[in-house]
DNA sequence: GGATTTATGTTAGTGACTAACATTTCGTCA
DNA sequence: TGACGAAATGTTAGTCACTAACATAAATCC
């Protein structure tokens, strides 16, 4: 059965999206999307660190470190991140595809939020640039490598979520064997 | 000459940077930097649009998307851009090299100021998707390579930052270096 | 030196977010 | 079923970044 405290967060969160779409993401105060939920401001915050959460929320951080650190050792840490998201990225829970193309147009449609995206990649990229890291490698490689994979990762992102009828796999695919010609 | 309202904008950088440094990003008000520089609040937001702004901006735009189109069309788009960033980023103006550090070591320990950094990148990104545009490529290559070349540059900007006696021009390089590998 | 810009100040307000404390709602067990 | 302890929510008051409207001071031009 489903807690009450996992109800209130889907209230809120499908309420929010809802009203974001409606009348736009700065536009839509978050007294106003509490109120609408019928909850306080304060039951907001509980539920959400911050506004932008509601629509950036990444929780594949644990699963890429793994697929990316299942990778060969020998293989280029282009490829090994590549072939690591992959892996995570290509299967999504079905409904969520929708959901986040929802989400993703929002984001793309507001400048304030880009930003936002970039943030919830540092943590990604930490993730990405541990699992890199071997003997092979310097640091700053497993760095910059990261940064670029999810730089990439961002961008097919989001035109994906401007794009029409097409899968978020093949969009996502496609994006990532741009990074791995000539790499593997 | 220097007019008056280039000495404030400079008097309220020195000042806020100094604070910055001394007691962290987000212990530090705008309050307390304009009253320390001696002008009001009001002042602060007339010389800057954000808080974040004193640390970063990047005025290499424009500079950058001359120098990929000035790239031979048949190099593969990685290759352009990289060499475009490259041909900006290798020549910076004496004396910009610590003080870049100095506000990158700022938003290196600020992971509020991550994101922000990400927000800049999205003008540099249009730009630079922009510049690689071509009837050979599609929009989304354009734009997915301009993604992975700035986060491997914003990455290695921060690592750079980070690093005790490295010249910039060096760590920019070995980072270019990364992402051109097997791609010339 | 007076008039006109131009830079700055003041005041008041919005909106995201936090902290401290009060109150309700809920599951549990007698 | 009804009291009890805990979980979820409400209230209030505050901070801080940022904006708008209007007022004043200071620099510039004639």
């Amino acid at each position: 059965m489903t807690t009450k405290i996992e109800r209130t967060r889907e209230n809120l969160r499908a309420t929010a999206v809802r009203l974001f779409a409606q009348f736009g993401y700065e536009a839509t105060s978050v007294a106003l999307i509490a109120s609408t939920a019928g909850v306080s401001e304060m039951t907001f915050f509980r539920h959400f660190p911050s506004k932008e959460s509601v629509l950036i929320d990444d929780p594949f951080d644990p699963e890429i470190g793994e697929a990316i650190a299942r990778q060969p050792d020998m293989l280029p840490p282009f490829v090994r991140a590549v072939r690591g998201i992959r892996a995570v990225w290509s299967r999504l829970p079905d409904g969520a595809e929708e959901d986040l193309r929802t989400r993703l147009r929002i984001v793309a449609s507001t400048p304030a939020l880009h930003s936002a995206l970039g943030k919830n990649s540092t943590a990604t990229e930490a993730v990405i640039a541990e699992a890199l890291s071997s003997g092979l490698i310097s640091d700053r490689t497993s760095r910059v490598v990261a940064g670029a994979v999810l730089g990439a990762l961002n961008a097919a992102l989001l035109d994906w979520s401007m794009a029409e009828d097409e899968s978020l796999s093949s969009a996502i695919l496609g994006a990532l064997d741009i990074l791995e010609a000539n790499h593997g």
